[in-house]
DNA sequence: TTCTTATATAGTATTTACTACTATTTAGCT
DNA sequence: AGCTAAATAGTAGTAAATACTATATAAGAA
């Protein structure tokens, strides 16, 4: 098990040299999906993109904007979250599970599920034994006060599917 | 494998008859922990608690303000919003995993598992092999497009554990 | 039952996250 | 260099959640 950026434990990221070295190949690789994808490569797409490509705390968008405005002092915010959407459609970054919607609370403390429509973010439960007892890393636990470990599925919901296809 | 509350799939929550036959002793349990908890028993949080012990939607505190609306017209949504919380406090509801927080993004790609502070809300990664490919249950995976399964834990990191001690 | 007080509430204001809109600019093609 | 669709800056708008203050009330004490 590696803890990959959990820097309380003392764990020292050593992917970082790593990371820039391969900044470029990553940049090229991004230039050349942009590009398939018919996105126009601008200072401010390779920006963000750069931002995030070097992060390793998954960063909100009010974060990624202030790291951009050093490199472009007048871009917006508004770009900047377009942008990161759009890293996600073509499938360079990702929306952290769950982040991003309103809060939601259950009543239900059987053990159990969840998994979400990511379009609708409509939350359904379900229960699957294998997961009933499912356990973090040993050492997780030693580092950290665990409450709850949870299996959670992100999908298109058969509604959501069908609007799309239209 | 059950799915409880997975309307679209044609599934009826058959635990809907005795949700309502178990919620007066649902209320009776409730009191006594308010009691133990030195917290008021007043009509506004009897009036959440049972939204939401009835509920199988995973609400929003809008959703659930609408709801308690009914029963009491002229209670804010402070009231709802504090109060939602305080359950959460005392251990009978919970947050959906993730929900309530800012949108994150992450541009790391490699496979990987995300733990976050409940506390500071950082999110950290982690990596560990038995749950590189976890699989959905079948039967989810047919009636939905699954896009990612992901183990997710909740957890207070050593530094928001400290300061909950002083 | 009435009194007292800490707790809880209603109503409002504020903050923050995010999306929407429009005029302007620009990347990429010709 | 010129054209055009796409992208952007700047601003406005919307929604979620918290903060604040004066008022109301639950629950124990008298």
């Amino acid at each position: 098990m590696i803890i990959t950026s959990c820097k309380l434990k003392g764990y020292i990221n050593k992917g970082c040299e790593l990371k820039l070295v391969n900044l470029e190949n990553k940049l090229e690789a991004f230039y050349k999906l942009c590009k398939e994808r018919k996105l126009k490569i601008t200072p401010q797409r390779i920006e963000v993109y750069k931002a995030l490509a070097v992060s390793t705390s998954h960063p909100s968008a009010d974060e990624v904007y202030a790291k951009v405005k050093k490199a472009l002092p007048n871009v917006s915010l508004d770009t900047v979250n377009r942008t990161l959407n759009t890293l996600s459609d073509i499938g360079v970054a990702f929306v952290v599970e769950g982040s991003g919607d309103v809060k939601r609370f259950d009543g239900n403390l059987d053990n159990h599920q969840h998994f979400k429509c990511v379009k609708c973010k409509k939350i359904f439960d379900f229960r699957y034994e294998q997961f009933d007892n499912i356990q973090a890393p040993r050492n997780l636990e030693e580092g950290f006060k665990v409450l709850r470990t949870t299996v959670y599925v992100e999908v298109i919901c058969r509604m959501c599917f069908e609007k799309e296809q239209n």
